[in-house]
RNA sequence: GGCACCGUGGCCGAGAGGCUAGGCAGAGGUCUGCAAAACCUCGUACACCAGUUCGAAUCUGGUCGGUGCCUCCA
């Protein structure tokens, strides 16, 4: 056949909103795309919970078998300045204000992300198109929206006509918007911005496609109609059809941009290809910090960076992006999901629990007792739930079961014959550390083998202390190494140690 | 103002008409020279007010509170 293993996989499409199950267009390879960030600034929180979401769906698909495409973009063209009130573009300005070359800026946080995608222990895409890469593509669309009769032109910018796609189409489909309230609700704006670009468009509900570049912009590319900037949604649906065609398997973002981004998406591909891009449209839920939303007038936009270095007036210590991955993880994707130093705190006890019972597992043997845990039962629950909209709250819950499981086993209170032993390693590494991509925090890991030396040295010489019952310098030993941050545990076979904090 | 979603024990968070996850914190115990780790025991929570039902945290309506979107940016 073709490799694909069974499962019952149902995810939740925000287009039905539905849960649905999941039967990819070919049989046997996925095409999903993820909105990527704009880099013109450091990654945050709020880029930490998609990322690490669909980071897990790749995951999981790949383990299921599938060939997947996963396509993430960078965003790199046409943006303003979030909360500046000039119509400039936020690339630009943002080299303006320091001096840099537009790309220079682009490159600098494009590094930025990924390493902290990389610290995240988050796969890097299949592809990962820039906007700027693909104006040719992103021209072509216009043309062919144009072509269509979907779009006008006014002033060298080009205009989605959304009334005139929706006499044909369904405009909300995805978010359940209502184009009359929309309009209506532009009108009724107490304070209306004077929006640059405004007075270009037949009705409020249109969205540009294509931008003239005012005297200020930097970044801008001939086109027929102006030198300019391709509009806000197109590059999204522009790379996703050149690299998955149309229509591709999953779709995923914040729910943020729900509408009118997706909203966009689908309206275009619509107009310029008669056909809806996507199968399944998934949308992670936003995050909050002590039970408020993220914003700079919050004072409360803390980028990962900080976040790993405890950098923040808000933030009571560091927190290791493994915490941070695990925190998100024990949240459904789609539950609001508040960061605090408590529950932070919390979450990275739990991750040391889950990752001290894989170092103990591996050091596991067979015995002969007897085993009243189902394993096979609790196999299948670890994949209902990750079937059932990967709930991955569910799988931790589970897992942690699993842990309990292997300490039990460690103190000889059940016990495994050989093969069952090897099938329950076998489950729970795939799963903690495949599917959900949890690892050991780099750097406190025994890869370090001087240290590794050294510490076999130094327990070595508190043991022969402990034997000569001498626990004043037993003590003086293991205290010294807690200030160190190298907590030492003993058993009845010797100490341990591990590096933290 | 409109459209969605949400409000669960000290904290975080699953679940979802009767069987009432899980982690952290807290209390007691076992083990241990002491500690740590681990194991055992202990919490009957679901914003509020009505209603439906034999039975609701889970369904319906309302109230209050929160979040996202409704606008150029993504």
């Amino acid at each position: 056949m073709n490799g694909i293993k069974k499962h019952n996989l149902h995810i939740y499409n925000s287009l039905t909103r539905k849960k649905e199950r999941f039967e990819p267009l070919r049989s046997s390879s996925v095409g999903m795309y993820v909105c990527g960030p704009t880099v013109y600034g450091d990654p945050h929180l709020g880029h930490a919970r998609p990322y690490t979401t669909f980071d897990v769906l790749f995951r999981y698909l790949v383990y299921l078998g599938y060939k997947v495409r996963y396509v993430r973009n960078i965003t790199d063209v046409g943006h303003l300045v979030n909360d500046a009130d000039e119509g400039a573009d936020k690339i630009a300005q943002k080299a303006k204000l320091e001096q840099l070359e537009p790309m220079e800026v682009v490159q600098r946080y494009t590094n930025s992300f990924h390493d902290a995608m990389r610290m995240l222990n988050n796969l890097p895409p299949s592809i990962e198109p820039s906007a700027a890469g693909h104006i040719p593509e992103q021209i072509k669309m216009v043309q062919e929206i144009l072509d269509a009769g979907l779009g006008y032109i006014t002033q060298g910018s080009v205009y989605f006509d959304v009334s005139k796609y929706a006499q044909g189409h369904d405009y909300g489909q995805l978010s359940g918007k209502v184009l009359e309230d929309l309009i209506a609700s532009a009108d009724r704006d107490e304070t209306p911005r004077s929006l640059e670009g405004q007075d270009e468009k037949r009705s409020p509900a249109d969205f540009a496609i294509w931008k003239k570049a005012l005297p200020e912009h930097i970044m801008r590319w001939e086109s027929p109609w102006s030198d300019g900037f391709p509009g806000w949604h197109l590059e999204c649906s522009a790379m996703s059809r050149k690299y998955l065609g149309f229509p591709f398997d999953i779709h995923g973002g914040g729910m943020d941009l729900l509408f009118p981004h997706h909203e966009c998406e689908i309206a275009q591909a619509q107009a310029a290809t008669g056909t809806s891009p996507v199968k399944y449209w998934m949308h992670n839920n936003m995050i909050t910090l002590d039970g408020k939303k993220m914003g700079k007038s919050y004072g409360n936009g803390i980028n990962l960076h900080q976040f790993f270095t405890g950098d923040h007036p808000l933030l009571e210590q560091a927190y290791s992006p493994m915490t941070v991955r695990f925190y998100i993880l024990t949240a459904h994707y789609r539950s609001t999901l508040d960061f605090g130093n408590e529950a932070l705190k919390a979450a990275h006890k739990a991750y040391q629990r889950l990752m001290n019972a894989q170092d103990l597992l591996q050091t596991l043997s067979a015995s002969k007792n007897q085993n009243n845990w189902d394993l096979a039962a609790w196999e299948k629950n670890c994949f209902d739930v990750l079937d059932d909209d990967l709930n991955t709250a569910q799988l931790i819950a589970l897992l942690f079961e699993g842990a309990k499981q292997a300490n039990l086993l460690k103190e000889g209170k059940i016990g495994m014959d050989h093969s069952q032993l090897e099938r329950f390693k076998a489950i729970y590494n795939t799963l903690l550390t495949d599917i959900l991509g949890l690892r050991a925090e780099e750097g406190s890991h025994e890869s370090d083998h001087v240290l590794e030396g050294v510490m076999d040295l130094v327990l070595a010489l508190r043991h022969d202390a402990k034997l000569a019952k001498d626990w004043a310098t037993a003590d003086k030993i293991r205290n010294r190494l807690t200030e160190m941050r190298i907590k030492v545990m003993d058993g009845k076979d010797g100490s341990r140690w591990e590096k933290g904090d």
